[in-house]
RNA sequence: GCCCAGAUGGUGGAAUCGGUAGACACGAGGGACUUAAAAUCCCUUGGCUUCACGGCCGUACGGGUUCGAGUCCCGUUCCGGGCACCA
């Protein structure tokens, strides 16, 4: 009897030896290099893992056990994102404490995790939401509390020192509020009267990039700008070292230029405009910022922003009443009507500015297209060269000069940087004189003009050349429950610091997850919420006296709070007086491998590298950045189907005998049956084979199918719609992977997943081809076992030809694990299973290093084979093979080419053999011969590689 | 609008540095074994043309460089992602 690939007892066996055995258990080994490998973790969802989930986890696996075998000492820890918003709105719903579903969601998790056979160290896992997790959380926003950035050193320092620093200058208030309140300002987490991004139906406010086109990313919920005073983390202070660390990570360009994007440097020059005619105000000069400082010439206007605090001082009494109107029109605009709506609109001030090259007096506009929040609030116009400026001066009918040769402005602005200046200035008497000297930009190219002009401007004391950065700030608190609480007090309305003794600050218990009636965030609920200075202890909110006994912030954390440093804490996950030991920083340094989605590029992403920047300048973190490689997997998209209703009917339409027609408003495809329309529905993705409905299946499904009608074509089968979309439960697309084991096993689903193509790129699933996987398992599995069912691997010699197939794949696979193209490695393997069959291969020499290939992708049916040949060792420490090139010496011409007395060949030869041997195998191979009879070799070129160019004259 | 990444059979995708395009797999069709099914194995499978041998055309489109281009260069179209009144 043959040997069957037993893979479910042969898979529960080994989860169970690798449990007792703890194979994956590591600790700091000083003898061994590290290997730090990271996924991001999960948000453990009440829908538990799909198919697409695991794709970055086996990605992540194989390179792990890959290291391992290389003899590194690998780490590669797993834990969960578990704070976050639908625990939080089930909870709401059920009543049922969040930490009750999230606990039961991860438990979930872990036993669908287990089913794959991941080399994750489970000793180390981590919770965001417990409080010996969370306490972390706490000391480091404390840290950034006690800290503030010091722009000359470009790095973190206690905030004494900037006390200090005030107290030299005699600056330092005597006023405790007032002490509080400027170093509020300077502080790198920090309470601070912002403009934020509310969202009513969470009730809470968001960060930039929990924002996406106007709605929440969460639940596309509106969201509106509110002044609000808020927790915030000042990111936008490390934006250059942000930028500049991109240049010393291996990641994906394309991640890398989204991050660019968003911190969006810009180097420009802020310019002082004098106010003409100063109306009696206090102020009599602003500050512009441009990038375009060639283009002084071409000012005809000024604009500052609605919000802008020049706004109500420049504005004059006669202009007064048209501001306001304008101003209060602006407010009731949401942040979602002003991105799409780029209607022209703004007011005059009745203040004219004066142009400091030109002495021209230009007219001051307030409009809502230039933004508050960016520079200094305040722009010069140059309509010729600006769209948004041409836009508003056409509307306004205000001037427009056009500065560039030949750029035609009649229609349109010229924006582009390229050409050549004129008009600047247009006569000797148009451009003012300072000390002696005015400035002229005629002729010169725009980059030269821009330099010019910012020397000119900084050298008389005009302006200052400045770097603007389009990256904020985050918002740090959220008016939400399941959060991390913060460590803060109010004294007397003064934040102040738990100690940090006594942390963690546990999350108090509410009966009630909603915000209280007073429109207090939850937290608000918790009636033992109040901090005892004197016994440094929480007690009840009843014992507030403001004099000992002072309440605890409301507002919790954000999300990406318990995210930002999680990598630090698997290096020492049980560390109760620190983050991390220095003894486990320094030995795991920082994360060699993190794979996750491309979703968190601007969110997690960067946050994750601010956190870590901070905690590098306190010398905790001991890498400036935290993630050295990043590989960003794509998404496993699952195939929706739609059955159609016809509207107003419980009637569903076969796909094939609807009419479709395509609506350009909505950019969508409309179906009609009989004149009337038909609505498409969610069916799931099990009650359909191939795109036929099981109509008997959906009956049983939900009582709305199970009265319905079912309209049948001519061969008595429902056709069902099909599209590719997100894996989603809400769009019934989703396929489990715990399907998938049972049917075929885990080290079928890991090849399979693979195999669906290069994990950079998102894809659909897609069953057909799973059993190709499965069946190339068989095959390999056979190799081991005779027709009797006895393992046949013997002493004998290899033959040749058996050392070649295996060296072809050692090549191929170690390049392909490097690379991340396991996609291509498989094929590989199943090209030498077949020749290694049909060689009848039975050498202990060639079969082992097989098996240790096939570990990283398939470690039960590794293991199983490894224990089969006498091993009492895990496979996980079977050596990778090492390559050698001498067995793939065969010569064989694969394309001989003949031009201009040049032959070109393609040999499988070692790079370093020695050209007269090249020469001679060239000359002697079949192929060669025919080309080079009767010729003389003048020249040999070997291109590394194995390409040679020979040049041939006749004899 | 700006930036980034793509486009190869019915499908996923191979093709190393510019060297036989379509490896490998899926799907489809045909066959063997079998009472039958499953499993396994074998053959065919880019298009057009030919009884056949073969020939011609083919890597989104149009040019270019080269003895030779899926690959390099210029331009165009389309799809995906990011940013977007950022001065």
């Amino acid at each position: 009897m043959a040997k069957e690939y037993k893979f479910r007892e042969i898979e529960k066996k080994w989860h169970q030896k690798w449990v007792e055995q703890q194979t994956y258990r590591v600790t700091e080994d000083t003898t061994k290099p590290k290997y730090y490998v990271l996924n991001m973790f999960p948000y453990p969802s009440g829908a538990g893992l799909h198919v697409g989930h695991p794709l970055g986890y086996i990605a992540s696996d194989i390179y792990a056990r890959y290291k391992r075998q290389q003899g590194f000492n690998v780490l590669n820890p797993m834990g969960y994102d578990s704070y976050g918003l639908p625990a939080e709105q089930y909870a709401i719903q059920t009543g049922q404490h969040p930490e009750k579903t999230t606990f039961r969601n991860i438990d979930r998790y872990r036993e669908q995790l287990d089913k794959i056979g991941f080399s994750f160290d489970w000793s180390r896992e981590v919770r965001t939401c417990t409080p010996d997790y969370y306490h972390w959380t706490q000391w480091a926003f404390q840290k950034m509390f006690n800290s503030y950035f010091d722009e000359e050193l470009q790095k973190a320092q206690p905030i004494e020192k900037l006390i200090d620093k005030f107290k030299a200058e005699g600056t330092w208030p005597a006023d405790e509020q007032a002490q509080s309140e400027l170093l509020m300002q300077h502080r790198i987490a920090y309470l601070g009267e912002t403009m934020v991004n509310w969202c009513p139906a969470l009730g809470t406010v968001l960060a930039n990039d929990e924002v996406v086109n106007g709605v929440s990313e969460r639940g596309g919920y509106p969201v509106e700008q509110k002044k609000m005073r808020q927790w915030c983390l000042r990111v936008s202070a490390y934006s250059q070292r942000l930028l500049d660390g991109l240049d010393t990570i291996q990641w994906s360009e394309s991640i890398k230029e989204t991050q660019r994007n968003w911190i969006g440097r810009s180097e420009g020059a802020e310019i002082q405009i004098k106010l003409a005619g100063n109306p009696g105000e206090s102020e009599d000069s602003f500050t512009i910022f441009t990038t375009r400082a060639d283009t002084m010439f071409g000012v005809t206007f000024f604009v500052l922003a609605p919000e802008s605090e020049l706004v109500d001082k420049v504005t004059t009494p006669g202009q007064r009443a048209a501001v306001d109107e304008y101003i209060k029109y602006v407010k009731s605009r949401t942040e979602r009507e002003r991105m799409i709506d780029h209607t022209v609109t703004g007011v005059f001030t009745g203040a004219y500015g004066i142009n400091p090259i030109t002495g021209d007096k230009c007219p001051i506009y307030v409009a809502e297209y230039v933004l508050a929040g960016y520079g200094t609030g305040a722009i010069m116009a140059v309509p010729a060269h600006d769209s948004r400026d041409y836009a508003f001066a056409k509307h306004f009918n205000l001037p427009i000069i056009p500065l560039i040769e030949g750029a035609d402005v009649s229609q349109e602005s010229y924006d582009a940087k390229e050409g050549t200046v004129m008009n600047s200035p247009v006569s000797k008497d148009k451009s003012m004189e300072y000390d002696g000297e005015s400035l002229c930009l005629n002729g010169l190219s725009i980059k030269e003009a821009i330099a010019e002009t910012k020397r000119f401007v900084k050298e008389h004391g005009l302006g200052r050349v400045k770097v603007n950065y389009r990256l904020r700030d985050a918002i740090f608190s959220r008016q939400r429950y399941w959060g991390e609480p913060f460590p803060v007090y109010y004294k007397r309305g003064i934040p102040t610091m738990i100690p940090e003794e006594c942390l963690p600050v546990e999350l108090p218990q509410v009966d009630k997850f909603l915000p209280t009636e007073t429109g207090e965030p939850p937290l608000g609920n918790a009636t033992k919420w109040a901090w005892d200075e004197k016994n440094k202890k929480i007690v009840e909110n009843s014992l507030i006296d403001e004099e000992n006994v002072f309440p605890i912030e409301l507002y919790t954390m954000p999300g990406f709070a318990g995210s930002s440093a999680y990598y630090l804490r698997y290096m020492d996950p049980h560390n109760n007086e620190a983050l991390v030991s220095e003894k486990a920083a320094s030995y795991w340094q920082n994360v060699d491998l993190y794979v996750g989605g491309s979703e968190h590029a601007t969110g997690h992403l960067i946050y994750s590298r601010f956190w870590n920047k901070f905690l590098f300048d306190l010398g905790v973190s001991k890498k400036e950045e935290p993630f050295q490689r990043l590989i960003n997997q794509g998404m496993i998209q699952g195939w929706s189907s739609f059955v159609y209703r016809l509207r107003d009917t419980n009637k569903f339409i076969s796909f094939d005998l609807l009419e479709e027609q395509y609506d350009d408003a909505k950019k969508k495809n409309l179906y009609f049956y009989q004149g009337k329309e038909a609505d498409p529905v969610y069916a799931d993705i099990s009650m359909v084979n191939g795109n036929v409905l099981d109509v008997e299946k959906i009956r049983q499904w939900t009582p709305e199918f199970g009265q319905a009608e079912f309209i049948l074509n001519a061969n008595g089968q429902y056709i069902v719609n099909q599209a590719i979309e997100k894996m989603s439960k809400s769009k019934y697309n989703v396929v489990n992977p715990d399907d998938i084991c049972e049917r075929y096993g885990a080290d079928t689903l890991r090849l399979y997943e693979m195999f669906l193509g290069p994990i950079e790129q998102s894809k659909p699933w897609d069953v057909a081809g799973i059993d190709g996987c499965h069946r190339f398992l068989k095959k390999f599995w056979m190799l081991f076992w005779d027709k009797d069912g006895q393992l046949v691997a013997d002493d004998s010699e290899p033959t040749a030809e058996n050392m070649k197939s295996l060296h072809k794949l050692i090549k191929k696979v170690s390049t392909d694990i490097e690379e991340f193209s396991y996609n291509t490695s498989i094929p590989a393997f199943m090209v030498a299973t077949t020749e290694l069959t049909n060689q009848k291969c039975h050498s202990r020499r060639v079969l082992e290093p097989l098996v240790a290939l096939i570990t990283p992708f398939c470690p039960h049916i590794a293991e199983e084979l490894w224990e089969a040949l006498g091993h009492s060792t895990t496979v996980c420490d079977a050596p990778w093979p090492e390559f050698n090139e001498k067995f793939l010496v065969e010569t064989t011409v694969k394309m001989p080419v003949q031009f201009n007395g040049k032959v070109r060949f393609t040999l499988d030869l070692p790079a370093d053999m020695a050209k007269e041997e090249i020469e001679k195998t060239a000359l002697t191979a079949p192929e060669g011969q025919k080309y080079l009879e009767g010729m003389q070799v003048v020249k040999i070129v070997v291109v590394p590689g194995r390409i040679i160019n020979i040049v041939i004259k006749p004899a």
